[in-house]
DNA sequence: ATGAAAGCGCTAACAG
DNA sequence: CTGTTAGCGCTTTCAT
């Protein structure tokens, strides 16, 4: 442990020719506390002249708040979503004077590996409890991890028993689409994902209703499904493309799907935008942007979604909301369009 | 705090009906300790059932010792490459059972707020600290960081005071060169970064040196700089392939600009590999993997610059190195190939 | 308006 | 072979 700070809170007292009491109080500001402003002064400055640091240990110890908040996160690394979880969190949670304790865990672990996770986060004396999945699905939350403050993020608890906040997959999806339909498009396609995660049916969903919504007719033919990478997108698009009555607009699963159409349209002379608007979903950043052209899409909202639910974990631990209250459905986090350069008017 | 576990070491005494002493004599495993195995057993016994976990902080606050580590890095969200290097140093910390704390800081934050960022950790009675920057550079220390554990990752500390990792630049740009040298190539150009970093001037010097080693001549004309992104890649592409005495292959500075060339190669009719073979840096997934044809490059060691100095930090804590004797010069961590489709021997 | 002292849960002398 | 006890650095009740 690094003392360098071997100044403690004695220390100062005795070098201001106080009590530690007297010492606690002005440098907390106790409310209470009734001491002449000329003693708050002198302690104060003898603490700064010290180096006077608190040990948030021993604080912790004493008064059963460690200012700590665990998150737990599947595959840190894989996915840059995982980043600005991280960075909304931790944003958020220094603001409020908390900090955060990184576990990584995977998505394939057992339940109990997952246990584990929880309990040297618990040994901790962490205050509560993050919980981030890689990419939204359904989850069953460690047997430990009930009855605690927590929140699960970009999941949905299977047993509904913790509260958790999710990208708002259809609105996103709506917000997509409707970008197409008002660029002028009739006759509009959609790249989807095979996997049975609720990003796959909802998008799907949104896209049916949205084009009926604006009295277009959903053509299912022109909806083509594929592993959710670059060489999916790739091949879904060329059965979509290579058609004789090819969709001027297409709605992709993701940016990487995205990637593969544009291989396809380039490798088929079709340019985007002139010949053909695609509009992605997920702003993946690296790709998004450096596409030619560049990737109009949807925005996954990963760091709104790790700052929501530090602030609302925080809000519970502190006793301002009761968690239990929003279990039952998860929270809905807003999914904002990205627009960049692949969106046109469609030709002729 | 979450006390589920309201259970402690008492409860564990009181019901095995055995002193504390005791108690944390067995679940500690203390060498000098002379206790029968059945009381060993009954201890232990009595702890699972009860479901006793220590409590860390108090432990922590006793010993000295929080088995905690800091990690300070710049920009967590905005490069995937953060991700590798947290993923690196939690693993290895968990190996060893540390946990790490994180906290987020900037590339263009003041000293002060550096200052307040360790300041934090220490509040925290971590027992060592690790740096991270964004990018591979030199770089002045907080002051309040030297005299403690601590390690500087993917930078070299200018005033030369703490031990520090980098990625071998040198190495992997001969690497990479080398690789466009035995496919028989024997025109090669490179795309370079215009910043003043370190990994501009060793991996120019480096492209040189391999090149001169194996008895090619280094032509000035065929090294363009831009900046270190897409559109910089592209524009330094068109230069260096659109003059009538083109390379046959080329090295570029990172992958995004490998992705530039791409494109350039694509407006220009040139096939990748069949007519112009590429070799980036970096290996970023996203883009490395998924352009057509999947880029070879060399891959930036970030786990293992994790992984390296948060095993190199723990020993230091616990007294079996001294970081000092290290902090002369950086740690270089080798850069490996990471081969895919890029690269073909030249044509006809 | 200020101080003494107990105690958070644990470890480690030291004492039997 | 096992138990008593002091104390890590802090907050907070209670006294004065």
């Amino acid at each position: 442990m690094l003392n360098n700070k071997t100044v403690g809170i004695r220390d100062v007292a005795a070098a201001a020719g106080v009590s530690v009491t007297t010492v606690s109080h002005v440098l907390n500001d106790v409310s209470y506390a009734r001491i002449s402003a000329e003693t708050r002064d002198k302690v104060r400055e003898t603490a700064a002249r010290l180096g006077y640091g608190p040990n948030r240990l021993a604080r912790a110890l004493r008064t059963q708040r460690s200012g700590m908040i665990g998150f737990i996160s599947e595959e840190i690394a894989t996915t840059p979503h995982a980043g600005r979880l991280i960075l909304g969190s931790e944003v958020t949670a220094k603001a409020r004077g908390y900090n955060i304790m990184i576990i990584n865990s995977t998505s394939t672990g057992s339940p109990e590996s997952r246990e584990n996770d929880v309990a040297a986060l618990l040994e901790r004396q962490v205050d509560g409890i993050l919980y981030a999945t890689m990419y939204h699905r359904r989850f069953t939350i460690p047997r430990n991890l009930s009855g605690i403050p927590a929140v699960l993020v970009d999941s949905e608890d299977i047993g509904g028993s913790i509260a958790s906040v999710v990208p708002d997959e259809e609105g996103g999806a709506r917000t997509a689409v409707q970008v197409l339909i008002d660029a002028g498009h009739t006759r509009i396609g959609m790249i989807n994902n095979t996997d049975d995660v609720p990003a796959t049916h909802a998008r799907l969903r949104a896209f049916e209703e949205t084009l009926t919504d604006a009295g277009l007719t959903f053509h299912p033919e022109l909806v083509q499904s594929e592993h959710s990478e670059v060489p999916g997108g790739y091949t879904a698009a060329m059965r979509l493309l290579a058609g004789p009555h090819r969709p001027t607009g297409v709605f992709c699963y993701n940016d990487r799907m995205a990637m593969g159409l544009y291989r396809a349209a380039n490798q088929l002379g079709i340019r985007i935008p002139q010949d053909l608007s695609v509009v992605g979903f997920d702003n993946q950043e690296l790709i998004a942007e450096n596409l030619y052209p560049a990737l109009t899409t949807v925005a996954l909202p990963h760091y709104e979604m790790g700052a929501w639910a530090t602030q609302h974990l925080i809000d519970a631990i502190e006793g301002k909301i009761e968690l239990a209250e929003s279990a039952g459905q998860p929270t809905v986090v807003d999914c904002p369009l990205v627009a960049r350069d692949s969106v046109a008017a469609p030709a002729g």
